[in-house]
DNA sequence: ATTATCTATAGATCTATAGATAATGC
DNA sequence: ATTATCTATAGATCTATAGATAATGC
């Protein structure tokens, strides 16, 4: 096939609609953001940004999925018998540095998130952050330190829900550092809340 | 004061309002849904919809805001020295009643939730579930039960975005019944996710 | 010639606001 | 007389679709 000049065309053009509605989001909130200054900034037709994307909460679906890249790719590079406390704080970790600098964003993109991640659940893609943390968990099921009253893909994704939660409580109320809030997400989840 | 006419008859709209969206939203999707469809059924002009509701999310926060307040009352009543895991189980069991039936809403409900709660964060009425609960947790930390590596509202929070997430969790993959959903993420909320 | 990408346009839907009506309180 | 509730209307914004242009593959 090979990339025909088509290819790079469509992609440019994406990819400027992208970023000009990002900045958009930033400047008006996703609400209040209009189709119309996306586009301008993007200098194509109002029509044209539908074509890329159905509706602007596609965009933010794009965010995610693009921030989600590096927390799967950086698990995937962890050692396969290390620790699941270590696994949990490396996504801590990596979902800081993809979100740290969105606050604005966050609590919608996880908004669209629970929605558009909801219809995606049947076909979480191999190398998608959902089933890279699933087979980790697996792993730690067979290894014997977790619980085995539950399956250990559901676990994950409690996990995971768990963390989209946390990222929108730290967007919404400011206390502590992302990093630690996302930390104290997953020792809560492995550890529980009750003292020992 | 007392109660005039002028007051009954316009919460008597708002509710033949609010029951006919959230009829419209049962048929239709919240997504899909037309104010022009509601107004209809309500019997009244389009702009009166937008006279008691901003828009048409404003539907969704006062259901989620209905659906709490059984759950409140029902932790309320509980005796003052209940132990923690008792209290997760009623709110196991009350979130069930009020979301049991509700299964095409939930999604939505808690993506609005989301944004809508996170802006009301600093001001939770003294008889909102959150402040009921974090009235809880905070007795669960003076009788030594909680970590006390974390203040106790905060994990009160925590454990309600938890519950919001399990909520959507079940909307979307459907494996469970709800109430064993529920009951399963407040368990892993205190007691962890690690065998022991 | 066919197809993918994008534009122009028409119609649908939403949102802001000026105004009508009837209840309220003085 | 004043105010709360609701309606009518105009303008803004979105969405569906018909059509233009230029790249592609035969």
């Amino acid at each position: 096939m090979g990339e025909t000049s088509r290819d790079r065309q469509r992609e440019a053009t994406r990819l400027r609609l992208y970023e000009a509605a990002l900045g958009i989001f930033r400047r008006d909130g996703f609400r209040d953001a209009r189709v119309d200054d996306i586009t301008l900034v993007a200098g194509v037709s109002r029509t044209a940004f539908y074509f890329h994307f159905p509706a602007k909460e596609d965009v933010l679906a794009e965010l995610i999925q693009k921030t989600e890249r590096p927390v799967a790719e950086a698990v995937k590079e962890l050692p396969a018998d290390v620790e699941l406390g270590k696994v949990l704080d490396t996504v801590a970790e990596w979902m800081t540095r993809a979100w740290q600098d969105e606050r604005g964003l966050i609590v919608d993109a996880m908004s669209v998130g629970l929605r558009l991640e909801s219809q995606n659940f049947p076909d979480a893609r191999g190398d998608s952050l959902r089933a890279v943390l699933g087979q980790r968990f697996e792993a730690a099921a067979r290894a014997g330190v977790l619980t085995d009253q539950q399956r250990p893909r559901l676990l994950a994704d409690l996990y995971l829900l768990t963390c989209m939660a946390s990222l929108a409580g730290w967007a919404s109320e400011s206390g502590r550092p992302l990093l630690e809030s996302l930390r104290l997400a997953g020792r809560f989840f492995l550890e529980g809340a009750r003292r020992r």
